[in-house]
DNA sequence: TTGAAAGCGCTAACAC
DNA sequence: GTGTTAGCGCTTTCAA
């Protein structure tokens, strides 16, 4: 069913169609009903592409992802979704897979006239590479970028992020503040910006708190060789605090830390980053730094939406709240002594 | 840039340009090379919209989700792209949020020049109404629907899905072979097809093994009931086997048990849906029924593709094989005998 | 080998 | 109040 089809029915033109449809003043109420009745009966609705080609809007919003298998971008989707459905927006989701090939393809694919404006989380990929052009270009073309978590600043655009490094600062002293004596760090994600500004934070407060930073107790390593060094840094160092970096770290912590019978949080406490329900269902329940994926979303969806709307000047770099997620692998026992190493 | 501009800058036509681009037969090579040339030189990139509203085609694939937050969806959107962009093909992902109102919606401004086809799990409420119509509807305007997991009889369709009755039959014999006597079911998805099913062939495990089925065993509850009733299961009843047929119910048996002092597998052994990850690293190490999500996806995809590439004909139904990941949750020490009730 | 023109489905400025 | 027409950016038939 088209606006040609209905006119035709009607023996009115495609304008008055049209017209009628888009509740226009210049049509009369008995024909506006007259049309509208048929479309109801035909089930008519405007094609979207015609509409989109016409008006050069689309009133979809693209999203690239680094990756769907991971909880927090999943989170950050779902915020992004709640607005951008509540305004009547379309997403598309791309998933760059941390490749910089596959986020160039999408970033092109996408500003070629489907989508109105881009959210995205800057690929592992290009981070290291440092080429940032399909973004400029993009943004060159009219279509703002949002960037969230992975940001750079070597593209001028809204960017929603947490401060990754006064939260690591803040759960480190958590840590302290607890008793933990000999901290450490274990990272899978040093290539990523967030995963560095993190060891910065963990470094700002172990400096403040025993004036100097022991390299050997920071473990940067890849997800293939995670265990095996967290084992070796436990039997090592036998820290008796540890902050980890991501996900995978804090599980690998738990999982090896039982494997060597050292009890969490009493021999060692734990704070790390996780999501949510899996930081729950853990034994012991981990603590987390929660990192609200979902506010990060619904705020870079709103910032975008706002500027494609109503094109607001100068561009802003929104900073989320996070907050600790109390759980046991950070409970000791009040009056607790730490096991002597 | 457009190809007017183009053509206007080489003082040849439009038409020249476009075949140019796209390599026809007709145009001269230097004209070819000509026109190449400057489309590189000012990054000109096809208007997909124009594109496709000339071909009617969009190489874009709708994804309607009933959740985002839920591990198996998920991973069931990583298969679709996945296979969806090996094929250059885009997605567009729509969370219907177990809504029939969003879903409606969703199909149908998706189906209005947007999409070639739709991939979709039907929403919880969609199938408690048991309202198909916006699908129908979908396929009639010519974009075929490939339905996944949630699926319905009413519309003729392909589907892609798992034998959920089979599975849970193998998952109960699968507790009845390490010596469980009692063996319970908790569902808190009883309102979705999949789960009746699994009920069903926990049901038919039960009855083989023993002759009949106790109800009382059976627990249907709402999410928020979840742990207070499967407390009074384990309480009135202490079953020694339990089927969990969605990972809450899963979480919620292993917290209740915790709990209560129960110990699982020995008290109870322990057999439920989960995501993978959550499964391995929950402890004791959930067994699961593996659903393959990715697998699912994949399929999905593909033969949606297929048919709106070779428009094949006949609908199918496609079995994907699941399997059970045994873990410590089931590991009962040989020769173990169930604690004495 | 190249170009003019129609048309995908829609909207809107401008006539009538 | 209604209709004519041009045009969004592209492809493609047909004519030159």
């Amino acid at each position: 069913m088209t606006v040609k089809e209905l006119a035709k029915k009607l023996g009115v033109s495609i304008s008055t169609v049209s017209k009628a449809l888009n509740d226009s003043y210049e049509i009369s109420e008995p024909t506006k009903i007259r049309v509208r009745k048929l479309a109801e009966k035909y089930n008519y609705k405007p094609n979207r592409l015609a509409v989109n080609l016409k008006s050069g809007k689309t009133r979809t919003i693209g999203v690239i992802l680094p990756s769907i298998l991971n909880n927090f971008f999943t989170t950050v989707l779902y915020g992004i979704e709640k607005v951008t459905n509540e305004n009547n927006y379309n997403i598309i989701t791309c998933i760059s897979n941390e490749s910089f090939e596959k986020e160039v393809t999408n970033t092109e694919i996408l500003s070629n006239g489907i989508i109105d404006g881009l959210i995205v989380a800057i690929a592992e990929e290009t981070q290291i590479k440092k080429d940032f052009d399909h973004f400029q270009a993009c943004i060159k073309e009219g279509h703002p970028v949002v960037m969230f978590d992975r940001i750079t600043n070597e593209i001028e655009c809204d960017k929603v992020v947490v401060d990754d490094l006064n939260d690591a600062y803040i759960a480190t002293r958590h840590l302290i503040g607890i008793n933990c004596k000999k901290l450490a760090l274990v990272s899978a994600i040093d290539f990523l910006g967030v995963g560095q500004l993190r060891v910065k934070g963990f470094e700002k407060a172990v400096e403040e708190y025993s004036g100097s930073v022991d390299d050997e107790l920071i473990l940067r390593t890849s997800l293939e060789e995670l265990e095996a060094r967290v084992n070796t840094l436990l039997t090592r160092h036998r820290p008796d605090g540890i902050f980890a970096v991501d996900e995978d770290a804090s599980l690998a912590i738990q999982k090896v830390a039982k494997m060597k019978g050292l009890h969490i949080p009493d021999d060692i406490a734990l704070i790390g980053y996780a999501g949510e329900k899996m930081a729950e269902n853990l034994s012991p329940a981990l603590t987390t730094v929660n990192q609200n994926g979902v506010s990060i979303g619904k705020s870079a969806a709103r910032i975008l939406i706002d500027r494609l709307e109503r094109g607001s000047e100068g561009f802003v770099t929104t900073v989320i709240n996070t907050n600790i997620e109390n759980r046991e692998s950070t409970a000791r026992k009040k009056g607790m002594r730490v096991k002597k190493i």
